[in-house]
DNA sequence: GGATGGATCAGCT
DNA sequence: GCTGATCCATCCT
């Protein structure tokens, strides 16, 4: 599946960067928690419809969220980026956070803060735009799936393990602090 | 550590 | 009007 393939990818917006350590996936016309939900299709969620590799970027009250679209254009999946850990120009994404360590990426809102990711980013091609995800990046000791978060009482949407995170890793949104692993979970 | 409520806003109904 | 793929401060136990 995409979502477990974008981790460990570095994501790259000018001069910062950052390891993807958190994903979520969105299955498209049969799940209730995509925006593409029974084919709904407006000027909002357009860029779901373009080719595989496009910038899908929603807001959600004050925030941005960074979607990659996975399948061929009409084929509208993607996956939510949740959280990276940080790898360079840390400086600049700590002013724009206003927050330092492991608050200043560790969810879809705050990573899209700290790199600067805006509606302006939206529809367009990964590594032709100034969103870029370049492989190799580093490699997952072990992933591990959860039920996505924010999704609320809506059946299988709600239950089913579509959240895929680098276990151990210090930069996953809610991690608690007994389960960091020194090495980062990467191999 | 866990639960709660407010901030805040574009786009859809 | 109403509604979120959120975040943060501030309670409470």
């Amino acid at each position: 599946m995409a979502a477990r393939g974008l981790l460990g990818a570095v994501l790259k917006v000018g001069d910062c960067a950052g390891l993807v350590v958190e994903t979520e996936a969105y299955l498209g016309v049969s799940d209730r928690a995509a925006h593409a939900f029974g084919g709904r299709r407006t000027k909002t969620n357009e860029a779901l419809y373009g080719p595989a590799g496009t910038v899908y970027v929603y807001q959600m009250r004050q925030y941005c969220l960074l979607n990659v679209v996975t399948q061929p254009a009409t084929i509208p999946q993607c996956v939510l980026i949740r959280a990276v850990e940080p790898i360079a120009g840390v400086a600049a994404m700590a002013m724009r956070r206003g927050r330092s360590g492991p608050a200043m990426t560790s969810g879809p809102g705050k990573l899209c803060q700290a790199f600067g990711i805006t509606l302006a980013d939206n529809n367009r091609a990964v590594n032709q735009g100034r969103v870029q995800l370049i492989w190799p990046g580093r490699t997952p000791a072990l992933i591990r799936a959860t039920p996505r978060i924010g999704v609320p009482n809506k059946g299988t949407a709600t239950t089913a393990a579509l959240r895929f995170f680098v276990a151990g890793n210090a930069n996953v949104s809610d991690m608690k602090k007994r389960a960091i692993d020194p090495n980062g979970g990467w191999q």
